[in-house]
DNA sequence: TCCTACGTTGGGAGCGCTCCCATTATACCA
DNA sequence: TGGTATAATGGGAGCGCTCCCAACGTAGGA
């Protein structure tokens, strides 16, 4: 079977191309009798319009890129990375778009990957995900393509780009400020990378919470990782080498707060009544553990689709000034921060589910 | 700036656009003074060659599809789609290929997004994970719609098209048989859905493994998941309520084994000593567990890379036979089976790593 | 009845490349 | 030195659409 074309769509039906066209793209100046040949026509030849020759004459590709730096490895171990992309990928479905996917490792890759993004034709924008401080090269190089841009996440210079991020202060000001409220004194913190928006402004809401509920600062009871079960791990011995050691520990991840509850646990401390534990992300890992993690709910999936629309906005209606949206948390009260005992009720584990649901506090 | 052409560039330099297009093509005909001309005047401007057009003279648009479907629900909880579109992503970008990402989750999905894999002048070629059942129509219509096609993963009906898989009975054989060897009697499965093929040929390797060895197969043992942490979880606490239970367990997932494990600790048993696991993928889970688990490795990000290049391959040189590759896995051996115990030796865990490789067995 | 307005339709002119063929420049041999 | 093979170059045609404008038809008002 040839491919068929807008044209000989037109002969098939007895009408110009222009028409075909026009039913194509949901004109309103076709008579209905006549929109109802050609899409017959269509239907029964099968005929699907030349994406490249329909981007050629329109300007326009429906596709998206989405670009996530340092990804190669994270995407490993990092639960965040395929929720974002599930997010995104629902949205471009939902608008017809296509999702072109950019994972950057290594040097060469970006010397392979953001010349083909700055390339006319291929892509309608581009959503990168960022928080990095190495990034900031890359955005100002799509923002020189002159490039819809959407960031997802806070990146370090946000004056003139648009992006989207969660409100990472605020979280872990609220979690931190849970263990506080549940008499903990010693309050440690795993922390994210402090090269990263992420890292610092998580750390941030940590020690906003103390010192807004009187508590000090113990500079030794704060240890960085960067995200991977391991260093939590680490960061966690760190911390129980201490002289005074702390009774809670509050993780910038969830997958950080389980290496350094396994460390707690191997160091033959129980979990809470020992060390009470609140993480961040709630993203569904699998757990080997009977102890569910009290943790901040992130919509990772949600911020995803709404990076999505933003872009399409920016698509579509041109250049606006630049927009920075930030989304809630929720706080997910489970096992590990010990809110059941403290309260003298039962644990909110519901026996023998997989995976319980928690009690969830809406961050505003 | 307005955008550049290659008739733009043509006139800076003082040649013809042809000659231009040869010069950015890599085309030998062209004088290597005149392309160095050529050469810094493209770099100087920052000119990039239109897409869409080049894609529509040429009919190649340089971009391949990976359809993930049923990706939108496992993608949270499977580690082994990430890993997969990383192995992909990569090989891409090697070959400077762009990646189109497809995330079908329901019905409605599947009517926005085949058409437009369907469509000329999009993709070159497409990669469909697959191995369900109901995925036969999907590739049926892409094997219609004679679009270079490679599936990864064993598909139902395999004959006409080109897949890859890794050699999932053998891998299941020796893990079983490794269990038998360390003197376990009554060995459990909790099977992947027998609706994939992937569920069936682990639970095949499984039986082989038993009746090779003369071991009798008890239906008891045998329980079916989805490859979810609960459905491990789930079929272990149905596996204990046995009269006689299991001393041990393969799982056709390291997720549901994680599940299982669970499960058997919540009832008071020891592992390895009551009852050993195996799992399946090695895909670096984060596991809050002073035990790390025996599994069957399988090479997911170079199987996501070996699908590119026999999908360029066949975008490339044409259509060819159908190929079937099979690739082999490892038997990675930890703790969760006893075989330190049993060997009279120490566990092969290395005290306080976060993860320890454990003993490689090559499956051939 | 004619004229105007508007809804409908057709076709030309691109979009920015690649591909092919014709033409010109260069090298090599007799 | 002329003739021929070969390399280098230029430009036309076309890829399959969209967009725009001109042309046509029909209805409604004067």
């Amino acid at each position: 079977m040839a491919e068929l074309k807008l044209e000989d769509i037109a002969k098939l039906v007895g009408v110009s191309r222009s028409t075909v066209s026009r039913v194509v793209n949901d004109d309103p100046h076709v008579r209905p009798e006549v929109r109802r040949r050609v899409l017959d026509a269509i239907q029964s030849t099968g005929f699907q319009p030349n994406a490249a020759a329909r981007t050629l004459a329109s300007q326009r590709s429906w596709t998206i890129g989405l670009v996530l730096p340092h990804s190669v490895s994270f995407i490993f171990t990092d639960p965040y990375y395929p929720h974002l992309t599930k997010g995104v990928a629902q949205a471009c479905n939902q608008y017809n778009y296509t999702l072109a996917l950019f994972l950057v490792g290594t040097k060469e890759d970006e010397e392979r990957i953001y010349p083909r993004i700055s390339r006319k034709g291929l892509l309608d924008g581009v959503i990168v995900q960022s928080g990095h401080h190495g990034d900031q090269w890359i955005i100002g190089r799509f923002v020189d393509a002159n490039i819809p841009l959407v960031i997802a996440g806070r990146p370090f210079r946000s004056d003139n780009v648009t992006y989207l991020d969660i409100d990472n202060v605020n979280a872990a000001n609220n979690a931190v400020s849970h263990l506080i409220r549940l008499g903990r004194k010693r309050i440690a913190l795993i922390s994210g990378p402090v090269n990263s928006t992420v890292g610092l402004d998580r750390k941030q809401g940590y020690l906003k919470a103390l010192s807004e509920r009187g508590h000090t600062v113990d500079e030794s009871l704060i240890v960085e990782g960067d995200f991977t079960e391991a260093s939590g791990y680490y960061a966690m011995q760190q911390l129980l080498a201490n002289d005074r050691r702390p009774d809670a520990v509050f993780s910038a991840s969830d997958v950080m707060a389980i290496g350094g509850m396994r460390a707690t646990r191997e160091a033959g401390l129980r979990i809470p009544e020992d060390i009470a534990f609140v993480g961040f992300d709630d993203l569904s890992i699998p757990q080997l553990s009977d102890i569910q993690l009290t943790t901040v709910r992130q919509p990772v999936v949600q911020f995803g689709a709404k990076t999505v629309e933003v872009l399409i906005d920016l698509i579509e209606n041109g250049t606006q000034p630049p927009r920075h949206i930030i989304m809630g948390t929720e706080l997910v009260i489970r096992d590990s921060c010990g809110a059941a005992q403290a309260m003298g009720g039962k644990s909110t584990r519901s026996g023998g589910l997989p995976a319980n649901h928690g009690v969830v506090m809406r961050s505003y």
